[in-house]
DNA sequence: TTTTCAGGTTGCATTTTGCAACTATCATTT
DNA sequence: AAATGATAGTTGCAAAATGCAACCTGAAAA
């Protein structure tokens, strides 16, 4: 299979990486998370090649992760602005820096200290369950795949008794 | 500058990037967090050329996501088993899954519901401040470098101190 | 008018992928 | 003991992506 048909696998993770997925892409973004906004400082702050940025760019620009606008601080300017979609992969990004701050840092510690303006404090990004509140962690979570819609075959018997059990469990908790 | 040196940064999110930041490297962790763990499953799970799979499965065992082992279930049996390392990027899979569910979804919704095991619900993974518990948004969190390490001068002092601390913590554990 | 700067594009060499076919190893069957 | 069959890869080669340096373009500064 060919990279470019991942975005059309019906998986969410897998989507997600048909529009960060590619090499640098979380990088320009680590930039623009830190208050980058333009061309050149996204280029000294990678190390990407010129052309590769470009494109980069121009695809998540294309894919509504970034807005292109001329400056208004500096006429003449291009700024790549994060939209709320973009913004919204925080937490894709906070989940790496975390990953890397606890399994592959040297002696000297965390490259990076995160502030949480809204509290004051020191923080470090945790994923929670939205409904208890406690950390999240890979074996207690158990995932299910939507139920395919139904395609009409002769077969609606066992996909009727499906739903209706699925219904219960819903309704019990 | 090439990717391959992206490892050397001094940025969390970059390390991290350099190791599952290649092609494909997450949707293998995908199907490993699924419960997949051997070669054919993780081929068909995920389409990705057997080569290219040959040569990820040996940088993640190298990198210490997975363990690489004769399945003791049935003798013969090669099977990829995610490490504690391996289990931690659980968030950086979980983040990427909720932000594919809000902004790449059709109509018929998410592909994959989550269960909380230890609460019983339905669940979608969200990031939380450590300290107060709020969800963290891009614009709430400031990111401050670590002072750079002062790289040999005259203060062979503070060095040495930092060695003996260090010490002291191994041996105290 | 010439220079400078930001923000790219182009051309070309190198590296990485994708695909199919081939191989190696172990367990089971004959 | 030899054949079979599944699993887990490797190899060779064509196609695509990347890295690098040089070049281009439009606006502002000198």
């Amino acid at each position: 299979m060919r990279w470019d048909s991942v975005k059309e696998m019906n998986c969410s993770v897998a989507r997600t990486l048909s529009v960060v997925g590619e090499r640098w892409t979380m990088l320009i973004l680590r930039e623009a998370f830190l208050g980058r906004h333009r061309f050149d400082e996204f280029q000294h702050g990678t190390g990407i090649a010129r052309n590769i940025l470009s494109s980069r760019l121009r695809d998540l620009v294309r894919d509504g992760i970034f807005e292109r606008a001329r400056s208004e601080a500096a006429p003449g300017r291009v700024e790549y602005r994060l939209t709320k979609k973009g913004f919204d992969l925080y937490p894709v990004m906070a989940a790496m820096m975390r990953w890397g701050d606890t399994w592959l840092c040297d002696e000297a510690g965390p490259p990076m200290t995160l502030i949480h303006r809204t509290c004051g404090a020191r923080t470090a990004p945790e994923m929670v369950c939205s409904n208890c509140g406690e950390r999240l962690a890979a074996r207690e979570v158990v995932a299910i795949p939507r139920r395919p819609v139904p395609h009409r075959t002769r077969r609606v018997e066992t996909v009727r008794a499906d739903r209706k059990r699925s219904v219960r469990k819903r309704a019990g908790r």
